[in-house]
DNA sequence: CATGAATGAGGATTCATTCAT
DNA sequence: GATGAATGAATCCTCATTCAT
């Protein structure tokens, strides 16, 4: 094998080591928090010595920031499937019951939850919440506003972007009604979504 | 002094401890965290020795517990302000401007983001959002109901608490934007927070 | 009042205070060990503040002293009664099933084990324990002596108190029975403390 | 070095590490006792940092009882060899001088004295103590029996376990002789514990 | 005399991080 | 690359003791 190569190897192996370290930290962060998850439990959740993922990140803070990046992505993916749909709006009303769902679903909520805590006092993860969602609303606002011209209303950036924000804290305050009113009525649930989404959105 | 005096005084002194520890929590906890603020933190902050807030709160769990129901006591006040309103719904889209602005205030979020976290792990504070929740919208309501009876609107708890819902995850999201978007347009956002406020309680 | 009998009165209440400190450790000592034991603890037993324990003694290791200084003056106070038997070794070997009962009650040698471990490493009151033993030995000396010679037998020193030692271990280690075989057959105990007993002061 | 070699390696290495605690500790116990020894001070004597401890060792509890068990083992040892002998009796009053002296060895009884105290409020330890002596009882049973078959002597279960209980209560109780009459005569002490054993044992 | 608020040193334990192998 | 032994600082908490009242 030339030496190329096995740098090649090397990086993809090194890509992958990394893959596997995230994946057991998202494990242990889920279930004890970033404070909470130990090293020793990450690492061993991970199939590596403690000592050993230090090859891959700096600290366990910098692991907490990878984690939260690529994090983000993720969403970030989802949102690109949702917005090759036709009219959105339409889209996001059938859909309500899956996404009212997904948002009361622990293991949806339980990482943001940590995410946001950690957010209000580490400045770079603040930042990447802060990228994520100007990049978000950067791929949403042209479906809202082609949904709105169709419908004849406004389309000024500050009356779309104020939709979208309205609409952003109602799916992350939905998330919060697992914590404070897990037995809610889903029913109600979904035609109270519905409504408002139907309202801010198109209207 | 008499005994009794001196008693009574000592359980003024005893309450005033308390509230010098549970003050200082907070500002060490939105600080640091619940898990970051260390009790040499705390007692510093408060005036008194680690050991000495050990006779006013069994752990520092205690000291989460007692911070958490007070703060949760807090928001329950200022409920209880707003259901003296005549019809609420109008008080509420009256007052948009101020409930968006103090919803993005970090002193008002902070804390929240931290206790969402903690609940996700610690089940005597999730018991104690859950009861919380309950208890407002139990005061809440009858406000809605008759809000909606007036306007001949679906009045069936199952609605009325769905409604209720959606209105608390708005609120409640409402604070993240402060984290994901904090220069966001706030007329852009009291516009759509009562347009949707509007049709989730008035339609 | 007379300054004289003021003066008085108080001495007297001040060692009625003390013994109800020395009162008070016995239940805690027993229950909790000389270092398990707090002086909240003991001081709440007592029915005195914890400072005001301080008036009587030095310090939580001067209650211990005096504790275990009692503790002995009340063995030696027993010894003292059985001393005025007419033939001791008969009034043992007739008193042996209430002498073996006694000594595997747990309120009986929960404390001497506990002062042993301490005397290990506590000189003083290793050195109690050196004058009760050398206290109790010149009481019972002449006992034993008496009892010999009616039967004819060997009285010189060495030989006295080389019994009376294996006496004092065969008592003291009776009460690890209890710890060791706790549902030893109490009348084999019984008949094998007797023939021990028979043979080491009687022959 | 190959994978198992390694392991192996480690096994061994961590087995020693075990063992150096438990080395310092009996350093330490038997300096300070249970709980006047710190982990700093066992972890100083053990040369390795108190943190480290804690890989061997879940706690400072499990440390005590480790070290208990191995004690208890050590004392089972020495009763095995003891085992061996053609006729106990006769071999232990032959040894009663040495057994007299090791018994005063305050090497001997320091940690003992300890591990009573322990005993009485640890459970565990308590429950170490008995599985000893069911474990000796039973040893030493036969060989009993034996002795006292070949002088026609009785050999119910009741009489042999009474007097064995008396032996061990005469051999422990001596221990206690070093606290309490450090300067006995050596000689009347072996010769009294000649006449008990003879008496208990053969009669 | 009596309190109990207050201290601060010291306890066991955990954990991120390093480094020799 | 990979290990896991080892560290030591930091954490929560306890407790004997003091002292103003």
């Amino acid at each position: 094998m030339s030496t190329i190569e096995k740098r090649h190897h090397g990086q993809e192996r090194a890509e992958h080591r990394r893959r596997q370290v995230l994946e057991a930290a998202a494990v242990c962060f889920s279930r004890s928090g970033f404070h909470g998850a130990s090293m020793a439990e990450i690492s061993k959740a991970a199939g590596m010595s403690a000592g050993h993922i230090y090859n891959y990140f700096d600290s366990k803070d910098a692991i907490i920031m990878a984690f939260v990046s690529e994090r983000m992505e993720e969403v970030a993916a989802v949102l690109r499937d949702m917005a090759r749909q036709d009219d959105p709006l339409q889209g996001m009303l059938d859909d309500a019951p899956a996404t009212v769902a997904q948002h009361l679903d622990p293991a949806f909520w339980a990482l943001p939850t940590e995410i946001h805590a950690e957010a209000s006092r580490n400045p770079s993860i603040a930042q990447a919440l802060r990228e994520w969602d100007l990049d978000t609303r950067t791929r949403f606002r042209p479906l809202v506003k082609a949904s709105r011209e169709r419908r004849a209303l406004a389309v000024d950036d500050a009356t779309l972007d104020g939709r979208m924000d309205i609409v952003f804290s109602l799916l992350q305050g939905l998330s919060l009604r697992a914590l404070y009113h897990p037995d809610a009525d889903r029913d109600g649930l979904v035609e109270g979504f519905r409504v408002a989404l139907k309202a801010v959105l198109g209207s």
